[in-house]
DNA sequence: TATTGTTATACTCTATAACTATA
DNA sequence: TATAGTTATAGAGTATAACAATA
């Protein structure tokens, strides 16, 4: 590869690593006000984004967790009345997960915060800037997200 | 804000949190191989890059942790011969810690592996979309960064 | 037999509080 | 008094293995 080349991936390393760690601590700092884990939101998430009552096993996919692990992160959201299972009518061995009106509320509130975070940043930026910041981040993810398998870590994720 | 705006800010959020989440996973997952957890590898991380000999205070800082999660971390670095502790000279209450040859050439591997990692995006994108990345990243980072207080979670960073 | 979900177990990370040794 | 670091304690997330119930 040539020099610039090299010198530019040298700086994204970096960039991208600090961004790593530093995006999911101002996560886990921001979801502190709320009482939630980057886990117990990131299956909130994956709650409001799938169809309702979706199984256990479903929904430990969809957050890249092994269903025992999940079985104790709904159990904790289920506590609180942010989530409730019950019995699929159709397999009597599965349990149907859904989002409460709380839950619901939650995590629209941390919608809103996010989207204020977001935005001041993008004020900044140019129309153009926007969506070339936009792309680049899309290909980017791409390349993370589709080449492992699950699960990712035997653990500390 | 106009309508274009909003919506760029809805879609980098998205993108943004799900990169957030990915990266971790993704980072975890092939520290594994090297049997190191996320902490483990952000304090060799903040070790390499400090200069030599540090107190456990300094290390907790950089790694934005109080000092008794240090010291776990650094008693399973150190048991593995990652790094060492030695007594201050100058100051008898205080450890300082540095990075083993072994430690030194473990990072040094996962640096490698990042690398190339990070080439197999950059060579899809042009030097002026290169530079252009970084710089965008760069504002993120700085926004996300830069205006909390430590620590940033009472659990799961 | 295979799958779903839970329980049991073990380890790491995380924080707070109490403590020792030193400054 | 204040600071550096450890230990004690508690809770969350993570994985694997074993298990009961059901398919």
């Amino acid at each position: 590869m040539d020099d610039r080349l090299e010198r530019d991936v040298s700086n994204l390393q970096q960039i991208l690593m600090q961004l790593s760690l530093a995006s999911r601590r101002r996560l886990a700092h921001d979801l502190d006000s709320y009482n939630l884990t980057v886990a117990q939101y990131s299956a909130l998430r994956a709650l409001q984004r799938l169809p309702d009552g979706i199984s256990m096993t479903e929904l430990a996919g969809a957050c890249h967790q092994v269903s025992a692990t999940m079985t104790g992160i709904v159990d904790r959201l289920a506590e609180r009345g942010l989530v409730t299972r019950k019995q699929d009518p159709n397999d009597r061995r599965a349990q149907l997960v859904s989002l409460t009106q709380k839950g619901l509320t939650i995590i629209i509130e941390i919608d809103v915060q996010q989207t204020n975070r977001i935005s001041r940043v993008l004020v900044q930026l140019t129309p153009t800037e926007r969506q070339e910041m936009l792309r680049l981040l899309t290909i980017y993810l791409e390349t993370i997200q589709d080449d492992p398998k699950q699960p990712f870590g035997t653990n500390s994720k």
